[in-house]
DNA sequence: ACTTTTTCTTACCCTTAGGTAATATATTCA
DNA sequence: TGAATATATTACCTAAGGGTAAGAAAAAGT
């Protein structure tokens, strides 16, 4: 679109921001061509020359974007915590029942993993950050972790889930969604909508609390 | 223990013998040195250096025992594979449903997982590997998931499990056990067999055939 | 067109850590 | 005790790769 013709009296805020866009237009590149170098091939195998090789440009051009190696590292990382803990907060605002809540996070976590920045919440090791960003990431994962178990928890409390030990089975769908990001390959034969229907029905199916008989037994 | 004291003919084997077990010793400490550090710090981060510090040598010590720092890695890996496919062969040659087979290798899974060599079956990254070693190791990989498969299977055919999805609901049960390799501290509130029998029971209550409503069987 | 700023390249530094050579020290065995 | 063997140490080499300095090239602003 050339505003020139329509807007005699361009602002001069519109290159300034225009630049902007690029840069992080640019910034996004790199991170997308990284997370998928480091997920091929591990962080340390992973070089920056061969990041900046896939990008047509040399490595000390990616320091104009980043402040270091481990920066990108955090930064993917950053990338798949967000897309989670933005999933769960409207997970939060949602109306139902905790084991309504409980399908929808595990159908959208499932969908995140996916992807390639959600892969990287459990294919990066935690022991390759500085000690600070190490400390923001475990924060992170407990946040989800507390997330998982709050949902059961409601559901136990609303009916809508057989009691059950929070914690393990909490650890238990954690586990069959994070495991996604290991076997998961996009030219496979399983859409990433597949498997978040089904994900979404088969990790919480055992859960539900049964129509009571006389004695309830074990949960489906 | 002074043998020349108490057999005056000593077999010129058994010094040969004693040595050999000695040096089957040190290497065995390496290895369980080796694993610990390299689940503690990655395997990049975790230098030799740091290892035979730990077991009061020097590093080109090590090199009587092992040729590369690969060679420990994929030591690392065979033993805890090694473990899983044994428990694999005594499920296979279990008598009873695939139901009873699938909870049987999901518990000693599980353990195995809640090891340090177990816990590098998933803690490790293939691409660390040489490509001869890295093909052994998806090759193994391969079975373990041709193996639950296989009882999943045999569930569905003997009616002891409910017809589904057999890659997926493998998958999600894979998932479940490597986490345990993830989560799992030695020092925390759960045991190995505590994990081990819940998960047994959790990973598979959702897959029992339940009793057919046509017949309206009540529960006792 | 000229200046300034941003972006990128070439050339380089330098630490780290895997691996090796030469050699010393135990240990075994006669 | 002395030769042979096994095992360990000291000292070193070397490649790889993250990171930086100086300056060229491109873009923006005037």
């Amino acid at each position: 679109m050339d505003t020139r013709a329509i807007s005699p009296e361009p602002s001069p805020w519109l290159p300034f921001e225009s630049r902007r866009r690029a840069r992080d237009e640019k910034r996004e590149a790199v991170l997308r061509t990284a997370v998928q170098l480091f997920l091929e091939q591990g962080y340390h195998r992973a070089t920056l020359n061969g990041v900046a090789e896939r990008l047509n440009i040399t490595k000390p051009a990616l320091y104009n974007y980043f402040r270091s190696k481990e920066d990108i590292l955090f930064e993917c990382w950053s990338i798949g915590q967000e897309r989670v803990e933005d999933r769960i907060s409207e997970t939060d605002a949602m109306p139902g029942s905790g084991l309504l809540k409980l399908r929808n996070i595990v159908g959208t976590y499932a969908g995140i993993m996916a992807s390639a920045f959600g892969a990287s919440l459990v294919r990066f090791n935690v022991s390759d950050l500085s000690e600070p960003n190490r400390k923001v990431t475990l924060a992170g994962k407990r946040r989800i972790d507390r997330a998982f178990r709050g949902y059961i928890r409601q559901g136990i409390a609303d009916g809508s889930i057989e009691p059950c030990d929070i914690k393990l089975t909490a650890f238990a769908i954690l586990g069959a969604l994070n495991w996604i990001g290991h076997w998961y390959k996009p030219d496979g034969d399983l859409t990433p909508d597949q498997i978040a229907e089904d994900f979404s029905v088969r990790l919480t199916a055992g859960l539900a609390k049964r129509p009571q008989k006389k004695k309830a037994r074990k949960p489906a």
